[in-house]
DNA sequence: AGCAAGTAACTATCTGGTTATTGACATGTG
DNA sequence: CACATGTCAATAACCAGATAGTTACTTGCT
């Protein structure tokens, strides 16, 4: 049990996680994280290198399942705004993590530029196909359905605070979720869609 | 010259300013901001206080400004939300500064909060007169609108960085601006908007 | 002189990262 | 089997540099 090396790593990973989503790069503690992870933090270097490559872990690996879990639907768009919305609701964490990445780390990584390549092309296909108005710029488009999935996260009484509890009742959450939805279909419905 | 205060205090706020945008309150060193405004860092103590207050002087003007040259128009919203964008796109260290107190100040302040309610009510009025479609909550509107306006901070090869250039070309930039007007146009827009 | 503005040097503490060492387990050898 | 050897996981103590905040002092203006 106690020389489990992968299982080292992963509670390591997890606490680098909660640490990093709740304080950043600059502001995370080393030592709070192996205390976290009850490893040593000598741990941390031999096994990840340094404060920025355990970030660097901890991002990928939480995008990487973020993907998954939310997979993209250029011909159901209000829908994939509904199921980032409840992702991100569901694990503010990650939210997080990720705005506290685009200010301490901005640019995007190789994975992240060919998943939105990856995403304009469907775009621009469904646009093709009638089932997204051909009106707009594909990667405006792209922007705009994240932008409306996130912009609770910065909205006055949002839940931007740690974890749990924030403010937002489900009814309101729920009905904001409603609102994203309808916006992203009357963002994107092509013209004459409502016979 | 050497023995204006307020301009001392003047400078501090402004290296303060741009410190806290490029690192955030973790990521800030008082001894940068102390040389950048040529000043000594003593002073920032007998002027602010400390690091924290610092920021709260610095979030606080920056807010101010920030809504003196924008004002809220719920009667043109795709306008307002233009002119937030332009804003920020012209001052990306004002967005940076604002995602910054998100993540590491969360909640409200009383003056927020008191602006928040005061759009609100422009909105709900707006709905009665029949300017705005009324079947959207008007917290919804306000956090949607806002979300758009700020969508491209968070895109994929957006300007998060630095200050200055930042890949996107200013013919993007335009064309980013008219797709975010027209998606608030299509999301406030009441029924039989198109004659 | 007297007061406000400004400064250099200092300190206590923190923090990322490292060194030297110990403990556990497996394997090969006589 | 008994025992030496090598390897991997883990640890405690340590260090050099950084950092927020302070103390005691000087400068310049009226």
């Amino acid at each position: 049990m106690a020389r489990d090396s992968s299982a080292t790593k992963a509670r390591l990973l997890d606490a680098a996680f909660s640490e990093f989503a709740a304080y950043g790069i600059a502001g995370a503690r080393v030592d709070r994280i192996a205390e976290a992870a009850q490893a040593n933090k000598r741990l941390i270097y031999v096994y990840y290198g340094n404060k920025e490559q355990l970030f660097d872990a901890v991002l990928q690996r939480a995008l990487e399942t973020g993907s998954e879990s939310v997979p993209f639907d250029a011909d159901d768009l209000p829908g994939y705004a509904g199921a980032v919305f409840d992702h991100l609701v569901a694990h503010p964490a990650l939210m997080r993590l990720v705005v506290w990445k685009q200010l301490e780390r901005p640019g995007a990584t190789d994975a992240e530029g060919a998943s939105y390549r990856g995403k304009i092309a469907v775009v621009v296909e469904a646009q093709r196909t009638g089932r997204i108005d051909a009106a707009l710029d594909p990667a405006d488009i792209l922007t705009l359905v994240l932008g409306l999935s996130q912009a609770w996260f910065g909205a006055v009484g949002g839940p931007a605070a740690g974890g749990a509890g924030t403010g937002w009742t489900p009814e309101r959450l729920a009905r904001h979720r409603a609102a994203v939805v309808e916006a992203v279909r009357r963002i994107t419905a092509p013209p004459q869609d409502t016979p």
